[in-house]
DNA sequence: AAGCCTTTGTGAATACGCGCACAAAGTGGC
DNA sequence: GCCACTTTGTGCGCGTATTCACAAAGGCTT
């Protein structure tokens, strides 16, 4: 991803910290039901689970919004990081995909808590289309254009299978949509000034396996390869291994 | 040191390579399906959508595969990439939590695919143990321990609502489970020497809905003050703060 | 075998993110 | 009003990640 150009005035906001804003402002809404008014960046940093001086600098990037000696005002931090992340206005969003996991997402609670409006699903198997999932009809994949269009849909959540993901992008990227969460298994090829996030359980699953591993002693315990001197295994061999 | 330290089998793998490895591995194996027999450093980047020379580095930390001139062996990447990841062994994997959410993950085809073998379903809710979901029988949580020892689950795959996860977490890891993905709404406080990996669908659509805003004018072009349109959350108190 | 062409592997430069440590700023007590 | 105490905001150094650019290495052709 391209460190892109930010010209509007001194708002460059580092990825990584508008990566931890949402973990913060879900502490913080956590103290808020606690009735908890103020709040240490040592105590929040605990909270979201990160470094004390990290949370404060990032906090800086918004602004100065602590008072020094007492801490942050959480009800007004609140506000601030929810008006930074766009949480103040509702984003329509679509599902394209109602699978399993396109199901999950429809139900899921996190949408709707902050601004996230589902306008529709859709799913292009005739025996899905119809159906009524979590209070909302299944539309034909063929309404799609006209859904973001009618809807005003400005995010895509994409839960087809692999093999339709790319259409289906390339579809809501013509009809104007510029941001795209994709759970499908895929890279995604969009075109400039498209923002793509990716959400993938089994890369997850499989940088666990390697840490797993590691911590079991790491690869090649045994040497999966006769012959495992000096010199990287040769390409003829493996393929027993792998076949075996 | 030589330049070519042999038996490089370093175990100081980079983090943000290890998290790339699996995007690789996809798309060797979509190149394995097509029957492409090698492919150049360029090629393998633009499907695995990176920039090439960050390909060959990170390829580079597995040992010297590649033969210049000429390209990658594809199915010998493949092996060597599962290796490192810990692929070429099986992992158990318990579910715990089959809401929407479990039930989609149990159901992920993702999984099975890359030696994820999935031990059991467990939940707490008396009307869903008992219940088939993809063919495994939903047990009940309190045999939780007992199915972790029983099946070597070194994997917990954590789907449960935000306020049972921290519970669960610190049963499986007292139970001997040093890897943990957690799809709840929480930070998770575990020992050292456990990983955690999350995976939070609203914060990454938290994360466009920003990237969304700075593409329409950013935040609060205007102060976002009273009588600014929307209500702010909170009474008076941060007004003032503000405006102070 | 020699030369040309392609592609890897990596040194070097750059950018980025993290966390320590501390001065500045504010609060509360007396 | 002054002092002691707390906590923020940030300058700075360090380690990691990314990208460029090129020499080395291998294959292919003649």
């Amino acid at each position: 991803m391209t460190p892109r150009q930010n010209r509007q005035r001194d708002r460059g906001i580092p990825e990584a910290t508008v990566a931890r804003l949402p973990v913060y402002l879900r502490a913080l809404t956590g103290l808020q039901e606690r009735e908890v008014a103020t709040v240490s960046s040592e105590e929040l940093a605990a909270a979201a689970g990160v470094n004390s001086a990290k949370l404060r600098k990032d906090l800086s990037h918004l602004g100065s919004y602590g008072t020094r000696g007492v801490g942050y005002e959480v009800e007004y931090l609140v506000y601030q990081i929810s008006r930074e992340l766009g949480l103040t206005q509702d984003w329509v969003v679509a599902i394209i995909g109602v699978g399993n996991l396109g199901r999950a997402l429809a139900g899921y609670g996190g949408f709707a808590s902050r601004g996230f409006r589902v306008a529709g699903l859709l799913d292009a198997d005739e025996a899905i289309v119809g159906q009524e999932i979590s209070g909302k009809t299944v539309a034909h994949i063929d309404r799609l254009e006209e859904m973001i269009a009618e809807h005003g849909v400005s995010i895509a959540v994409i839960a087809t299978p692999a093999g339709a993901a790319q259409g289906v992008c390339d579809r809501v990227v013509a009809s104007g949509v510029t941001s795209v969460l994709n759970f499908a298994p895929v890279v995604l090829s969009v075109p400039e000034g498209v923002d793509v996030r990716k959400v993938d359980l089994s890369i997850e699953l499989q940088i666990l396996a390697f840490h797993e591993q590691r911590k079991a002693g790491g690869p090649g315990d045994y040497e999966p390869v006769a012959g495992g001197g000096e010199d990287p295994p040769g390409p003829a061999q493996y393929v027993e291994a792998v076949e075996a």
